[in-house]
DNA sequence: CGGCATCCTTTTCGATACTG
DNA sequence: CAGTATCGAAAAGGATGCCG
């Protein structure tokens, strides 16, 4: 062993570089419209299927199911599924889905904070 | 005068709505991978477009000029151009776009904090 | 009611080339 | 170096229909 080190070229960070991909990939997820709109909706009280989509209003039904699922997959929300006629589809948050939803309140909070700051922002840019 | 109520069929909460469509526009320039990655590295020290670009990785030369610009127009960060040769262009952030970053800060910190919990979550998920 | 699959449209994105 | 424009590929998104 021992002459031919271009072989093993795995670099000894390896493994860091893999969780940066992989908080890159998280990163991804959560940080689009949808899914941050439906962690806010949802973090306010446990919700069924219609009323999420009521809620948020504007998604589509295709849409809310993907993104349901993309964030129960990340351990964000539960699914329970109450097996009646009609069928009955209960989403809540989770401990982990609790703590990022403080985090877009503050999204939140900030767009309401900021709405006429932006607004002279918007007006002022371009016809400078 | 009027017999007529229907013509001027505006609802008195229509301010409201607009307040509310624009809120909701702002969010979702906001809320993506791009443009919070954007205000997360340019939060750091002001920056030029070539040193942003190597910073973040991955994102195309299109991509971040294009961002750069909506960040613009919201008014979360400034572009300063220098009249050299080369160019240089230096973009920093604002005020609100550093209130902002506290919040990205956030989300950076949550992604990190629950890396591992999401991959059990991702493991368990589909194996019930 | 909620989920999934399908088709089709729209948008996003990357690569490339050209300008100041 | 930074910006803009164009083009084609790829992804996201909406509408619809069928199933349990």
């Amino acid at each position: 062993m021992g002459t031919r080190q271009e072989i093993s070229a795995i670099p000894p960070d390896a493994d860091l570089a893999r969780a940066d991909s992989l908080a890159r990939e998280i990163f991804s997820d959560i940080a689009n419209k949808w899914a941050l709109l439906i962690i806010e909706f949802v973090g306010q009280r446990t919700m069924r299927f219609s009323e999420l989509r009521d809620e948020i209003g504007g998604i589509s039904h295709k849409m809310l199911t993907q993104n349901l699922r993309t964030l129960e997959r990340n351990g964000l929300i539960t699914r329970k599924v109450y097996a009646t006629i009609p069928p009955r589809v209960e989403y809540t948050l989770t401990e982990a889905g609790q703590a990022l939803r403080t985090v877009v309140d503050g999204m939140c909070g900030w767009t309401q904070h900021y709405l006429s700051h932006i607004e002279t922002a918007r007006r002022d840019f371009g016809q400078v």
